[in-house]
DNA sequence: AGCACGCCGACT
DNA sequence: GTCGGCGTGCTC
């Protein structure tokens, strides 16, 4: 028997069957997708098997496999057919589709090796008459004791007794000690279970889903009607006809509250994967749901593979979000592989947001998703939603906080209700810089203004990791004239706290949520009302329920608006559309208010009648004229280099061939120096493809990246790229 | 990816 | 004469 296999390394030379003999002592636990250890070259690596045959081709001689690495756990063949279609999908390597499905631990080439956690546990020694000993045991009450319980309860975590008794009875072998595998626990608190009874509209969204299961169901409700509730009901219905369900959230909205409130309903049936976890943790988590001790599993983007035997549903929250796309390779997205095994298991597919993509509604629109509406907030209020134009308001010297914030402010506060206030900005200020010469300080690596964090006195670039210590003297013109300009959340923090002196500020960014739990933490405290004021970047702006915030603040709506993206309108008005959710939830009396310094863009007159229809017709125009998806699918060619000349001669040739090799039904723009041209002391090069129908642009990419030996120079292909 | 093989320049 | 540069090719 000969099995062939997908060796660990990612490179698109190796990315091929290399066939192996079977040893017969592994014969029988040898199944495709098991991970193995096999020679290859003269070395010992690891790989997957994709295919087991009875034939061998005496062409070369076979090397032999060495061992399984892990024989519990295997791809299935799903998986395995998934990865295949990713890797044609995204143009990268099959063994990076497969390991981008497995935990840390479990992947070939793992640093961390299979974390799994034993507990030591005592029972008693089955071989020996512990009723005569008791009885014979006279002086020693303690062992007594031990034994009597352990008698009632077969086995008793030994860490809860550990004593010098204990070590006596385990001396005399009365007392055995054995080890088994435990789950770590994974944050979750205990709450009842409210008994949630739909309201009309819920329900017919739940039918209208169960009835239409031919197709993904583009669950469209405004923030706040619900949806949570269609998801869980449904879960429910899938799970009767013994299914099991992944639901999928994006990262900043896998919030404790989510969590718990899952938790709540499937109690020990869900498994939770989220980036927070170790991973020892996530490996536990893993492993659960591979041995099908879990029928529902929550979490962020890679968890669409959990690998569940039986699958019936995978719900796809906020699909409006661009967390479902991997940034870095393989560029899979989260949305497609779902639908992808929705079909291959015939299993339903929802997506659900308040602001869903262009390209979304635009298909459930085409029908082909089934559009599925939930029109009413449960409490039947919407926010009002106020633009302040900050031009005015600078005037008056206001320049973060409009007289309008601040008195909703003080209206809302003195009523003992709660404000959350959004700037897309972390750090202290947004850059240093010298008021007598107008010097900049910027990253020697990248192409960007460093930011300045006050906590850690340092300048740091959110780009590539750099940071220096805080300088005094100019070292341009060496006067001591360097002002902090521009806003962060370390910086607002500090001003609303002196503004308002008299109420308690939470900041809540990367930079305080990055310690174990602290996530949970700061977001219970400000549930449990330990503070007035909520100050965030995006993180704040998802899935998070909090019944006393009538106010939101976006402190300066048009950093996501001037970012060089044709997507920067529509990201805005999600950001702003999903901020604004967060208001008036329970309450009646939900106020937003945003602050720009562009209050007559056409995003904000959407934005201030919670229109998402008349933004979409609007935006769908301009991308028509625009030749932007939907109307067109997009691929960018990334030519990353160190040396800015190779870097750009590169991409022009890449353009040139492409001008060869594709008609002009295909737009080739480019090659235009990246948004952000030098990161990490790389130059980038951007050229980008516009067309309507994939034709041969596939093969014609595989050509690009197979013809790029260099290896200093990075083709790095984005089939349908979210940010550009 | 990692390593061997191989063919040309400057060094004890 | 040899040490070592990295270009090319192979790994079941």
């Amino acid at each position: 028997m000969v099995a062939s296999v997908i060796i660990e390394y990612s490179v698109k030379s190796l990315d091929k069957e290399f066939d192996y003999l079977i040893p017969e002592n592994i014969k029988d636990e040898l199944k495709v997708g098991s991970r193995v250890l096999v020679p290859f070259g003269n070395k010992i690596i690891e790989g997957f098997v994709t295919l087991i045959k009875s034939e061998i081709k005496c062409e070369f001689e076979y090397k032999s496999i060495i061992n399984i690495v892990n024989p519990e756990f295997y791809l299935s063949s799903e998986l395995l057919e998934l990865g295949n279609y990713m890797s044609e999908k995204t143009l990268s390597t099959r063994i990076s589709c497969y390991q981008s499905m497995l935990p840390k631990a479990l992947k070939a080439s793992a640093k961390t090796k299979d974390n799994t956690l034993y507990e030591c546990y005592i029972i008693l020694n089955n071989d020996i008459d512990v009723v005569s000993y008791i009885k014979n045991n006279t002086r020693r009450k303690k062992e007594n004791e031990i034994l009597n319980n352990l008698s009632k309860d077969k086995k008793i975590l030994k860490s809860l007794i550990n004593c010098s008794s204990l070590k006596n009875l385990i001396e005399k072998n009365i007392v055995l000690e054995i080890k088994e595998e435990v789950s770590r626990n994974v944050y979750f608190t205990e709450e009842e279970d409210k008994n949630i009874t739909l309201n009309d509209e819920q329900k017919k969204a739940v039918d209208n889903i169960l009835n239409n299961r031919d197709k993904p169901s583009l669950l469209y409700g405004v923030t706040g009607s619900g949806k949570t509730e269609v998801y869980i009901e449904v879960i429910k219905k899938v799970l009767s006809e013994g299914k099991q369900a992944i639901m999928l959230v994006p990262e900043i909205s896998l919030t404790p509250q989510i969590i718990s409130r899952f938790k709540n309903v499937f109690k020990e049936n869900t498994a939770v994967i989220h980036s927070r976890l170790s991973e020892g943790e996530k490996n536990d988590e893993y492993r659960r749901i591979f041995r099908g001790n879990v029928n529902v599993v929550v979490g962020a983007r890679s968890a669409v593979f959990s690998p569940l035997k039986n699958l019936g549903i995978i719900i796809i929250d906020e699909c409006g979000s661009s967390s479902y796309k991997q940034e870095n390779n393989p560029k899979y997205n989260a949305i497609d592989i779902a639908q992808k095994r929705c079909q291959y298991n015939n299993a339903i597919c929802i997506m659900g947001s308040a602001t869903p993509l262009l390209e979304q509604y635009a298909r459930s629109i085409k029908n082909v998703y089934n559009l599925v509406t939930l029109n009413n907030r449960i409490n039947n209020s919407l926010p009002i939603i106020k633009i302040v134009d900050m031009q005015s308001e600078a005037k008056k010297r206001n320049f973060i906080i409009s007289d309008e914030l601040k008195n909703s402010m003080n209206e809302v506060l003195k009523r003992h209700e709660q404000v959350i206030l959004l700037l897309n900005r972390r750090g202290y200020s947004t850059f240093m810089s010298c008021s007598n010469c107008g010097y900049v300080e910027k990253c020697p690596n990248c192409d960007i203004t460093l930011t300045y964090h006050k906590t850690s006195n340092n300048l740091r670039c959110h780009y590539c990791g750099y940071s220096k210590v805080k300088m005094n003297v100019c070292p341009s013109c060496h006067n001591e004239a360097i002002k902090d300009l521009g806003m962060g959340t370390e910086k607002l923090e500090q001003l609303i706290s002196s503004l308002f002196p008299q109420y308690k500020v939470i900041r809540m960014d990367t930079d305080t949520t990055n310690g174990k739990n602290k996530h949970a933490k700061l977001i219970e405290a400000f549930s449990n009302h330990e503070a007035d004021i909520l100050v965030g970047t995006q993180m704040i702006s998802k899935g998070l329920n909090f019944n006393d915030v009538t106010l939101a603040g976006i402190i300066n709506a048009d950093a996501s608006l001037n970012i060089p993206d044709f997507r920067s309108g529509e990201r805005t008005f999600e950001l702003l559309m999903q901020t604004s959710g967060r208001s008036g939830r329970a309450l009646t009396n939900g106020k937003v208010i945003i602050q720009t310094y562009n209050p007559d863009n056409y995003v904000f007159k959407f934005i201030k009648n919670h229109n998402y229809i008349s933004f979409y017709n609007y935006e769908m125009d301009i991308r028509r004229k625009l030749k932007y998806p939907p109307y067109f699918y997009l691929t960018s060619i990334k030519v990353i280099s160190s040396d800015y000349e190779v870097s750009r001669d590169t991409s022009n040739k890449i353009k040139k061939y492409l001008d060869q090799s594709l008609d002009d039904s295909y737009t080739i723009l480019g090659p235009t120096t990246a948004n952000i041209f030098k990161v990490n002391n790389k130059y980038n090069f951007v050229i980008l493809i516009k067309y309507k129908v994939e034709g041969k642009l596939m093969e014609v990419l595989k050509s690009v990246r197979d013809n790029n030996t260099n290896k200093s120079i990075t083709v790095d292909i984005d089939i349908n790229p979210l940010n550009l």
